[in-house]
DNA sequence: TATGAGATTGGCT
DNA sequence: GCCAATCTCATAG
């Protein structure tokens, strides 16, 4: 089987997308970050779980004219039963995906106009997904502001449609498998002796159904945060 | 078949 | 602060 690398051609020359590690064990350098690949085995199979555990885990997108990185200080949970999951009725042609095992990347569009990236989270069969409400810029910060229209950093990553927007992420991705795939994948960063910074919680933004309900999950102190600042604290 | 609501955003008052 | 843009789907007729 032919890989990317070893025909010849040094693996610096090509497009990140082909650069993009399949398996964990590599360490890519993207932008001044030492990032490797989330296993599925490290994601949590649990809604809540993987909400908070992503808090800081890192968005990695592959593209041939870059790479684009960010790190999730946002999410929210979904979880089955919950009047404000769109599983909540049963599989349909738009949300199949958030029935895929943990891990695959349910994409959808909302409001006809803003393109949501959501995690699947649950074994398969079960509709329950973690939205990635926001990202702190870390590498790509050019290409995100081109494809923003905007070249403020805290305006390229806070919000759910910014961060599709900033990204190039819509229905193409939708269903692919994040511990897998090489165009858009979850990270963590390579360090030494950081202190995990502080979890915030709230009620869900945006939501009329089951709204009073504790399931978004934020960092503490950042500046990449949506939603208004009542609900950082 | 028609209608209204929705996990948002940007522009304008 | 208000509102339009515009796709998906549940509900009603």
């Amino acid at each position: 089987m032919w890989e990317p690398g070893r025909a010849g051609l040094p693996r610096s020359a090509l497009p990140c997308y082909l650069r993009a590690p399949l398996t964990t064990h590599k360490t890519m350098k993207i932008g001044p970050y030492d990032i490797r690949r989330l296993t599925r085995a490290q994601l949590p199979r649990d809604t809540v779980a993987l909400a908070r555990f992503l808090l800081g885990k890192v968005v990695v997108r592959a593209r041939d004219d870059g790479w684009l990185a960010g790190r999730i200080v946002e999410t929210e949970a979904y979880i089955q039963g919950d009047a404000a999951c769109h599983a909540f009725n049963g599989p349909t042609p738009r949300n199949r995906s958030l029935f895929l095992r943990h891990g695959h990347a349910y994409v959808y569009l909302a409001y006809g106009t803003s393109w949501m990236l959501n995690v699947s989270s649950e074994a398969e069969g079960v509709g329950s997904g973690v939205l990635i409400r926001a990202l702190e810029p870390m590498a790509g910060m050019a290409v995100m502001a081109q494809h923003r229209g905007t070249e403020k950093p805290r305006d390229l990553l806070r919000g759910p449609g910014r961060v599709a927007q900033a990204l190039a992420i819509n229905r193409a991705l939708d269903g692919l498998d994040l511990t897998r795939d090489r165009r858009l994948w979850l990270g963590h960063e390579v360090v030494n002796g950081t202190s995990p910074a502080k979890i915030g919680v709230s009620t869900r933004i945006g939501l009329t159904k089951d709204a009073h309900r504790p399931l978004r999950f934020f960092l503490k102190g950042s500046a990449y945060l949506s939603g208004p600042a009542a609900l950082n604290r």
